[in-house]
RNA sequence: GUGGUCGUAGCUCAACGGCAGAGCUCUCGGUUGUGGUCCGAGCGGUUGUGGGUUCGAAUCCCAUCGACCACCCCA
């Protein structure tokens, strides 16, 4: 009979793929640690829907940014709800805080969470449609000392992540009071230099102008360098705030720099914003994690002014990195011993002496669905445990077991019900 | 979304118009119920997919999907 095709192959979509067993103890280490860290930093954890109302997206995190002018994805239902799911955390975030009250507790709210947020781009090295990200948001409290905390605790994680390449770059982009008049000056200075521009400067001008300050062209660099800083357009409180983050920073020994190209592609920020960068030597600089304060962004989602600062770092990123890094992570369960079954009835009682050594606390690895002693033994010796505990027709006969010390391969049968005793005074040694 | 490079076994790669291979991994053996080394055998592929050229295609051409890189942007 001529073989068919019956199925095609699948594979995982585009820009999205498995996380796999050997890569785990990673992805366990990074949200362990953050978890941990940030409820020792009084953060407490929230989840909220992978899809929302697309709507909340495009109020709040804007609709001219990339992320969801050009890369979100909607959802279609039987009904005609807009729904997309979500591109980045902070506005699932900030709707469940409205929607919950948070602003009638004590401020300020302090959250975290982490999971998958999607985005329609062109993948690359690091960069996944569906990506992994870990944030912190605080609400309810405009204070300086909660950017400098936020910043803290990135430096922190990465710190006991085993992550010291990094690099904190810190900028202020004002606040609608002082941004428009910094925006005209920006504008200004560049249409004066307009012919001097790279193509993509150009359509940056009309479209984007803070964006600029991002261009790497090289014909661009001596403009850029040139070209005013938010910093110095700041109003009286933007100012004021921003020296606090600084010397704060500068009390807490953070290393940073000053970047005054440092532009968000969010629509939400206001004043402090800052990303975290790996440094590698002939490779461009990859962003590991960013954050800033968004003053704005629960007013224009329709609740009461409430202030706000929060970050997000990206995992994935953080993972290949750890990896590359051979970063230390804790390895598989510790097993102390290997049951070897044989025949049915050896089964039968390793089945059970599994139990007991589990209550003992004594670390069992096995093979039951195996039949060959000699491959048994093959695995109890790859694992490195220090004893075999082999169980066969004789000994599930005579209620015994051979325990023989896999370095010596002295062996020596004991009754079953002796043989956590046994084992113990053995470890002991 | 645009441009470039590349897709062969689970992994790393050969074969570059003439029978699709090796190493590693995995499984099973090397006399009764005992691991590491060694030896042997086996499993595993419609060469990403679909067309075309050709007596003959993994190899050449087109399309498509995917990966990587650059732009764009970001985590």
């Amino acid at each position: 009979m001529p073989k068919k095709k019956l199925q095609k192959e699948f594979q995982s979509p585009k820009g999205m793929r498995d996380l796999l067993p050997q890569d785990a103890a990673f992805w366990d280490k990074v949200i362990n640690v953050g978890q941990e860290l940030a409820q020792d930093y009084g953060f407490q954890k929230i989840e909220t829907p992978l899809i929302e109302d697309a709507e909340l997206f495009i109020r709040g995190t804007g609709e001219t940014t990339d992320i969801v002018s050009k890369q979100m994805y909607f959802v279609k239902t039987a009904g005609n709800a807009n729904l997309a799911l979500r591109p980045e955390g902070t506005p699932g975030v900030a709707r469940a805080y409205m929607e919950n009250g948070m602003a009638s507790l004590a401020q300020p709210i302090k959250l975290f969470y982490y999971g998958p947020m999607f985005r329609h781009e062109q993948p690359q090295a690091g960069r996944w449609r569906q990506l992994y990200q870990f944030g912190l948001e605080i609400f309810g409290d405009g204070s300086a000392v909660l950017d400098a905390q936020t910043i803290q605790f990135c430096f922190h994680l990465f710190r006991q992540l085993g992550l010291k390449k990094v690099n904190i770059q810190i900028n202020s982009l004002g606040c609608p009071q002082c941004r428009p008049a910094y925006r005209r000056a920006l504008l200004d200075y560049y249409r004066h230099r307009k012919e001097k521009l790279c193509p993509d400067c150009k359509r940056r001008l009309k479209e984007n102008p803070l964006r600029l300050l991002d261009c790497k062209e090289e014909k661009c660099q001596p403009i850029k360098t040139q070209a005013p800083a938010s910093v110095d357009h700041l109003c009286d409180d933007c100012r004021k705030h921003f020296k606090e983050v600084l010397e704060f920073l500068d009390e807490l020994e953070i290393p940073y720099f000053l970047n005054s190209a440092l532009v968000r592609g969010l629509d939400y920020y206001t004043k402090t914003i800052f990303e975290v960068f790996w440094d590698e030597e002939g490779a461009s600089p990859m962003a590991l994690a960013g954050g800033g304060r968004y003053d704005n962004l629960i007013k224009d989602l329709g609740g009461k002014p409430t202030p706000a600062v929060g970050m997000a770092f990206g995992l994935d990123r953080i993972v290949d990195l750890m990896k590359k890094e051979q970063v230390k992570v804790a390895q598989g369960p510790n097993f102390k011993v290997f049951l070897v079954q044989l025949g049915a009835a050896g089964r039968k009682k390793c089945l059970k002496l599994f139990e007991k050594l589990h209550q003992a606390g004594i670390l069992a690895a096995e093979s039951m669905s195996r039949d060959s002693i000699k491959a048994q033994m093959k695995s109890a010796d790859r694992l490195g445990v220090k004893f075999a505990l082999i169980l066969g027709q004789q000994e599930a006969l005579d209620n015994t077991v051979i325990i023989r010390d896999m370095q010596s391969g002295v062996q020596e049968t004991v009754p079953q019900d002796k043989v956590v005793d046994e084992l113990k005074k053995r470890f002991k040694k």
